[in-house]
DNA sequence: TGAAATTTTGCAATGGGTGAAAAAATAAAG
DNA sequence: CTTTATTTTTTCACCCATTGCAAAATTTCA
């Protein structure tokens, strides 16, 4: 029962031996032939496994696509957990937007930048990632609001911090999901991040007066 | 390529009559014994078909949990559609939020409130249907955001939109989702939502700064 | 009625997923 | 270095959802 990183016995190394050798083998032949059109045997004998032996490292196929989605969630909870002192809840907000792009840029350890890449294509073509990715969308949301809600008990109650969390992160997705046509650079994919999340800090009540006087020229906090 | 109401030739009647046979049969057997343990065998013995013919009305079993969703997209893209001359983006918002729970509420031709009902036990259970429902809602949105740009091009751009419509559902939720402990009377339920909705649209910033001043007492619109 | 269009059905096959017991690998003891 | 106990892997035999295909049944229309 220790974490993953102190090399334990042989019994361990190996496992996690096979278990990268299963993410890879399944990437590799994901972005050579599709998610839909890889089968379990194919990714299993690239692994050197039997078909049987996957379901003792993975519940399925679609948790391969998601295999790091656990530590990103575990990232973010740290940086709620680790509210600076004096912080207002809108900047530790916008932290956490900003913490998401920094970490897909960040190519961290275990994550390369073009399997980042890969998944998003795969979970944009294919419906059953694209309904998990979003019920790990949804859960992370749930844990998030629940972190937010500890870290300031004062400031906000349960229902207020999943509004909060549920608020951001809806007005984050949609709209970058209406503008994913074409470019699709991390920077401006960020830059209309931003502006969502202003949106849905400032209130939609904001929206409706302002045909003139456009408040929100910029992201708000730093104007680049 | 006619609506469904005029009965046209004995062909189509008789393929209203196996649809509404087979989701009948389906949703009692969901019921009985669950979802998962509820084969497609069973489901088109039920209604007296062969399990091929089941894959002519349906592209699979998810399907029959979901069959009314398009109607009700419809019916709220109708809504905003007819916006009210005068009305404000808040208040138009307002009415879509309302009108789900009408909706609920009212048992429509083709839904009973047993069955909404079946519907939300089997999500809250069923991972595969938990991602469908979220792709579902997800896919909504995104029409719901395009229809609002249009009604009101000139006040929301399509990012504005999106964020919006993002937001007001992304809040409401997840403020539902969170409050699902225990009662689940649609009353509760709405008032909770109407909350998560008064958050959003008044946005999160007036969230900081308001430990002893509680502005938001009650859902805004009639306090009851 | 009889031919044409359409729907239903049966059958076989693919692929994901599970249970259970045999076989192999590893750790712990002696 | 054996023996033994524990854990993993494999094998095998299933179930079920889903799809393609061609035969059979049904409906439409002339």
């Amino acid at each position: 029962m220790q974490y993953s990183s102190p090399m334990a016995g042989l019994r361990e190394r190996k496992k996690q031996r096979t278990r990268r050798a299963l993410i890879e083998a399944a990437l590799r032949l994901f972005a050579e032939k599709g998610y839909a059109d890889t089968t379990l045997a194919e990714i299993a004998a690239g692994a050197e496994v039997s078909t049987r032996t996957f379901f003792s490292y993975f519940n399925g196929k679609e948790d391969l696509v998601f295999h790091d989605a656990e530590g990103r969630v575990e990232r973010a909870l740290e940086l709620l957990a680790g509210r600076r002192p004096g912080e207002s809840v809108v900047a530790l907000l916008l932290r956490l937007i900003d913490e998401g792009f920094e970490q897909a840029r960040e190519s961290g350890e275990l994550v390369t930048f073009e399997e980042a890449e890969l998944r998003m294509r795969l979970i944009m073509t294919e419906p059953a990632l694209q309904g998990r990715a979003l019920l790990l969308l949804y859960d992370s949301q749930l844990r998030l609001a629940r972190a937010l809600h500890e870290v300031c008990p004062d400031e906000l109650d349960e229902l207020e911090a999943a509004a909060a969390v549920g608020a951001l992160f809806g007005a984050v997705k949609l709209a970058v999901m209406t503008h994913l046509c074409g470019d699709r650079s991390l920077q401006r994919i960020q830059v209309i991040a931003r502006r969502a999340a202003g949106i849905a800090l400032e209130g939609l009540r904001t929206l409706e007066t302002r045909a003139v006087a456009r408040i929100h020229a910029g992201p708000p906090g730093m104007a680049s």
